[in-house]
Parts: C-alpha cells; structure tokens; sequence
DNA sequence: TAGATTGTTAATCGATTAACAATC
DNA sequence: TAGATTGTTAATCGATTAACAATC
C-alpha cells in the first residue's frame, strides 16, 4: 500500500508575501478606478518597489489570475488577494479603547471601506461607559463576551493605555477574539492559538528613526 | 602597499533587528520601573515571544551591555537600545493631516513619552487652516517649509485621505524631510535618498485578516 | 563547586534575485 | 515576426536556530 503524503497542500504563504498583499490590493484597485485590465510584474514592482522577480515569485502562489506571457488580469487578481485576505465577507472587529485613538478608528468611514465592520466600542474606564462616539455608544468589558459571541467577532483592536493592554488582550482572548491588532505602546503576549499583530504607531516611529540614524552613518541609504 | 579594507565597519543592524528595537526598549524600560537590574536573554525571548538564541544574536550587535554570563545590564542596555534607535535627543516631526488620526496623534500625549516632539500640524485643505486642535493651530502646506527648514525636522508622518497621500509625500520631499511614516491607505513611493515606512491601520488589518485565515485552513497557529 | 548564561560558530531554514526557455 | 512577459529553476543572500566551550 502506498503511502499517501500531503493530502492537505498546507498552503502556507511566506509572512514577507503576507505583508505584501495589502500592497497588491490597494494598488490593483487603484488600476481598476483607471479601467485598466492587464498589468506586468515589473510595473506592479515598480510600483510597490519590489523587483519582477519578487513580484513574480509572489504571485505563483496564486494560480488563479494569469493570462500567461501577457501580464496579469487586474480583475481576477483583485478577487485573488480578497479572497487569500479574507474579505469577501466584512470582518468583524471590536475596538477596545475609547481614547484618541480609537475614536478616529471607528468615526473613520475608512475602515467600512476597507471590508472591516466595527462591532463595539468598549473601555476599561468605567466612567467612559454610556458616553456617544459617532454612533457607538462606549461599553464596559463586562459587555464583552455577549458581543463576542452574538456577532462572532474574530479580531480585536486594543488601544488602551500601555498599562492596560495586557489585560484587555486576555479578557478578549477568553472572550474567543482569535486575532488581536495591537496599537499599544507595550509589549502584549498570548497563547499560540491566537494571532497577534503589533502596528503601534510610536514603534513605527521608532523604527523609522533607526532607519535614519543608519542611514546617515552609511552616507545615504544602500 | 598593503589595501586597507572595510575601515568604516558598515555597522548595518539587519532589518529585522530593526524592528524588534523598540520592542526590546519597551520592555527593558518596564523592568527599570521595576527596579530590576540584570535580565537573561532567555526570559527577554520570553516576553518579546523570540528565541533566546535569537535575542543573544541581536545583541552581539551592540557590544556595551553585558556582563558577561550572568545576563544583560539592564541599564547598559537600555542606553545602548536609546542610543541605537536614535532616541537621545527628542526626534523632531511634523503630522500633515488634520483628520481624526492625526488629531489623535498631536493630542496624545503619548509622542511626546516617546522622545517624539510634534512640530507642526498641516492640512493640505486650506478650510482646515487656522483651526485649533489642542495646542496646535493648523498650518498649510505653504508653510511646510519654513517649518522643515527652521526646526530641521527628520520625519514628517502622513495621515491625510488616500488620494492626498503621493503628494503629500512628494512635498515633505521637497522641502528636506527624510523619513516619511505613511499612516495612509495608499502606497507612497520615494526616491531611494528618503526613507519610507508604512504604518496604515488597514493594511495591519489585512495583514491580520490573512493570518487569520491562514491559521484556519491549517488548524491554528504551526 | 554546580548551575546558569553568555558569545560564537556551524547548520538549517527561508526569501530574494538572476537567468532563461516557453509563448503570447 | 520581434518584443514583451511569464513561470520556473538554480544561485545567492540573509536570518534563525542549535550546539557548546568559556566563565561568572
């Protein structure tokens, strides 16, 4: 009897290519508005600033989109990288911190537009509670798992103060959030059954300041 | 005549070091608070979720802060983290965008614990110009310059709508800044001299969204 | 001393780039 | 047809992990 290996293709996309999907999705959208309907790997590099070869190798993960020799149908492309990004539905997301932050988040139409729908508002803060953020009416997280479990969100944005956020990443994990986005300025840790994104913003800072200092110690970037 | 070679050593910290910076600053800076005073590479792995063999790689990259095989000076270390980010004196930035995002960014007082100082606030529509947001009067883009070129500003940080973004970039450009940090839902491209780095909520959200669905098709996290 | 921990080398793993035949 | 462009393989480059002697 032969032994049957990989039935099950793991189809793991590499993290680099991950990262670049938003990329691909905003800028095939953009050609879209253009109604343009083909587009070849050098100018979808150029564009991301990436190399051919990059964009390329990237896209034969995807077998679905090519008109082969002739460039990429902008169309089919579109619908691959929603699909490989998990919007063909609205994702649910929960956004924990009614500070600055997180009012900007869910007053913004913009996260509507990128498929994402916000499901609650919460804080910590009990005397937050009850106050009006655009629509939203702020929630204590005693709130949580109710709303968790009626919409079944999946994703939750903490933008709490530092202090804060290790605490309401575990309230949101024991509440069944699967994928947390961290917009602290603090380290948070969880269980490797969920997912957890760091897009704090001081961090970028701080990371594009390194970039600098580098930069200038070797006379311009490489 | 004998070449001499490599005399200025390209101390190039790979990119991925770069990035898990500030999470090591964060997390040194808690134990300080804590009064601790030496810290093992093992248990740093432990709460920045890395190896300990990784951590110990990253910092053979700064050869000032170990006492050697007892573990890391905390002290030494934070310095050298401080120092290797850029963080001595307070980074000069400007935020165009007076959106929600934006105010969120100049209001918090967040930037500021960070060693980022908020020079300026623009807005590329002139309606917004004048108006108050805290402690800042909202400029527009004609006084872009004058402010880059008085108070040397490094990094100008973008959170103006999609559409706004390339051009936004493409003046902070003219006018000197070298570190651009794009909080937009659009790519921004920038010759090879500047800096860019991308912050959007959005595409974390994505970036999230695929993981998400990656760790689903193969029955959670590897 | 014994246990813990580093610094470092070598092995592994993974991503990017280069190159080119196939083909529109 | 000639030029452009893909899909794919092999080569290169880079990062992470494993292992262990040195030593506090």
């Amino acid at each position: 009897m032969s032994v049957k290996k990989e039935l099950v293709s793991r189809r793991k996309l590499p993290r680099p290519v991950i990262r670049r999907l938003p990329k691909y999705l905003t800028f095939v959208r953009t050609l879209q508005k253009h109604d343009r309907v083909l587009i070849s790997s050098q100018k979808l590099a150029r564009a991301l600033g990436l190399t051919s070869s990059t964009v390329r190798q990237d896209l034969t993960h995807f077998n679905s989109c090519r008109l082969s020799k002739q460039g990429y149908k902008i169309k089919a492309l579109e619908h691959t990288l929603v699909r490989a990004i998990g919007l063909e539905t609205n994702q649910k997301v929960i956004v924990v911190g009614s500070g600055d932050l997180g009012r900007a988040l869910v007053l913004a139409e913009d996260l509507v537009e990128h498929s994402f729908y916000v499901c609650g508002l919460f804080d910590p803060d009990p005397s937050m509670c009850g106050r009006k953020v655009g629509t939203f009416t702020v929630q204590t997280l005693d709130d949580l798992l109710h709303v968790v479990e009626r919409e079944r969100v999946d994703i939750g944005v903490i933008t709490v103060p530092p202090a804060a956020a290790q605490g309401v990443a575990d309230k949101l994990i024991l509440c069944g959030v699967r994928g947390l986005l961290n917009l602290t300025a603090s380290n948070v840790v969880a269980p490797r059954k969920v997912t957890i994104l760091d897009g704090g913003i001081e961090a970028s800072l701080q990371e594009l300041s390194s970039l600098l200092k580098i930069a200038d110690e070797n006379g311009g970037n490489p």
